[in-house]
DNA sequence: TCGTTTCTGACTATCTTTGACCAATAACAT
DNA sequence: ATGTTATTGGTCAAAGATAGTCAGAAACGA
């Protein structure tokens, strides 16, 4: 297994069911994975994003510490969140992926909705001869539709 | 024996039996096989293909692999019909939302499935400037984009 | 021979890991 | 209070580790 992956799942089992935060040195953590300390800062940037549904907050200095932070909000305050704010007039495919990935672990929608729509705003369906920027665009208001059609589905939560 | 038919029939030697999926290293398989890491590639391209009942995905960089996913024959045939033959370079909106409706019907696709992918298709995800020629070349590569998806899930196994 | 299939190697793209240098904060000395 | 030093964490670019692509050489079959 990559030390990246060793390294997210550890610091996801102790953000678990109720925890929804924690707080580490990143020294220590390195120092338990006999890493440099910056690939706690790789793990973090790769893998625990606001896109992700993470928010990471940090002090440096004596007692300094990072402290990653579960975001949790209901399914259509998510959806809502992403149609009017987060996603805007364009999107990369790395966001749209994301933003995806984040709705499935929060079971807004299901593994399989998470990829159908991955793959409707994958670069390969966009590989046509239009600008990046228009690309960007497109996967935009793809995703939002797409969103706007889960919104009005009106669940509680994705159906296994 | 062709060494492309070796490395053919090692694999699939791999996916007899339980197995739906194996994980390989390209770079592990060719030393294996005495031969250039792209022979693996060539391989995969040309003998597991989704015609052949099969989805490949992988990734680079360190602890990187290539998995080879077989699929449910029955689903993939139809699917495989579809993205090959059915759909061309260019589909219209309401062929589009026609063939979505009739996935739902034979209970290919969920209800909601359906309606994400109408979303995606739909003249509103594609309203940007472009010429309609070009529309419903997105459509087409849309659809054929998900209906992979759709076809890399149905795995041999049992699934939701 | 001629067209197709197989195979290779050079070049490219992507992901991971590290290390040197930078920045912020706390602790301490004056 | 103020300046200095120790203690953290942050950034970024380079090196390392894989896999992908593609054009052309080689082998094969009709």
């Amino acid at each position: 297994m990559r030390l990246s992956d060793s390294i997210e799942s550890f610091i996801k089992t102790l953000l678990s069911q109720e925890e929804t935060e924690v707080e580490l040195k990143r020294n220590e953590l390195a120092e338990y994975f006999g890493c440099a300390p910056s690939q706690i800062n790789y793990v973090l940037a790769t893998r625990f994003t606001l896109d992700d549904g993470y928010v990471i907050e940090s002090r440096r200095g004596g007692g300094g510490y990072i402290r990653i932070v579960r975001v949790v909000e209901s399914g259509q305050q998510r959806l809502a969140y992403l149609i009017n704010e987060r996603i805007g007039s364009a999107i990369s495919e790395e966001e749209a992926v994301r933003l995806i990935g984040q709705l499935v672990q929060q079971q807004v929608v299901t593994l399989e909705e998470g990829e159908i729509m991955r793959a409707a705003v994958s670069s390969q369906a966009l590989a046509v001869p239009v600008p990046d920027a228009m690309k960007d665009a497109l996967r935009a208001r793809s995703m939002k539709c797409m969103l706007t059609a889960i919104a009005r589905q009106n669940r509680s939560a994705a159906k296994g």
